[in-house]
DNA sequence: TGGAAAATATTGAATATTCAACGATTCCCG
DNA sequence: CGGGAATCGTTGAATATTCAATATTTTCCA
């Protein structure tokens, strides 16, 4: 009886997510260094930018992050003045989160080094395979939930 | 002069691959719930399944993890006697890594569960938008390296 | 050949994340 | 209305990861 070869971990679509997810973080992460903010701070100034209050549950959510993360994330970015919190005056449960104007400069810094990887992406493996990369991400996650 | 709006993080596809990663992840781990072991740990296990001897740096690189946390992880995994090292007799800077028998077996129940994974997203997902989307993440992977 | 530089893996300290439990508030229904 | 159940966010302890430094061995070239 023959060796049953198992299917290679490089055919698993869970490793080649994994893998795809960690060369492209690093790389955004390598842009960012000079801000030296992680990826995850960016997200958070990012879905913070459109000045209404977002409340912790739904930054979370947001920005793929489970709550006691975010809670000491936010703690960090409060203590460097970049965002701050504001009890909601509707459900007092909750607290609304806000971008500081100095977070809203930052934002803006990151997100011109996000869209010059998003440039180069699209450059170095084509507009077309970006695209339907994208799109199949998209329908993935929508089917997955 | 109209506010720019900024391009939504949905849109960007640093964000997507995280998204589409955390939650296969997550589906994933779930299902090796029982077993009691993190998807890493199977990664590491998957790649020893060929009976080979492989370094720590081989690993490290094929597990998507950085060395330090490959060191404790496996040391870890040989408190409960999955794997064992073995000093490399042609380069003794180097240590091999080899699967125990129980180590084989938890693998075997493990690929079970992970094909059983794979058979879920190819059915509810589709087997083209499967095969496309594999397709171009390991092209995306190729490139960025 | 001798010895500096590179490669390999580990360690310890600092940092970050996770899990379970908690406190506060709101919801809901009997 | 009253009070148990659910929701929201935080905390503290346990665990895991990362960074910088280290020890060992090999490589290589002057």
């Amino acid at each position: 009886m023959a060796k049953t070869p198992s299917k290679p971990i490089t055919e698993h679509l869970a490793y080649l997510l994994a893998q795809a997810n960690r060369e492209i973080n690093r790389q955004l992460d390598a842009r960012f260094r000079k801000e030296g903010v992680p990826v995850e701070q960016w997200r958070i100034l990012k879905v913070l930018s459109d000045g209404k209050g977002h409340s912790m549950g739904e930054l979370a959510e947001a920005v793929l992050l489970n709550h006691p993360t975010l809670t000491k994330m936010v703690d960090r970015m409060v203590s460097d003045a970049l965002v701050y919190r504001v009890q909601d005056a509707d459900d007092r449960r909750k607290v609304l989160m806000f971008s500081s104007d100095r977070g809203k400069a930052l934002t803006q810094r990151l997100n011109s080094l996000a869209l010059s990887q998003e440039a180069f992406i699209a450059e170095n493996y084509g507009n077309k395979a970006t695209a339907d990369l994208k799109r199949l991400l998209e329908s993935l996650i929508e089917k997955a939930n």
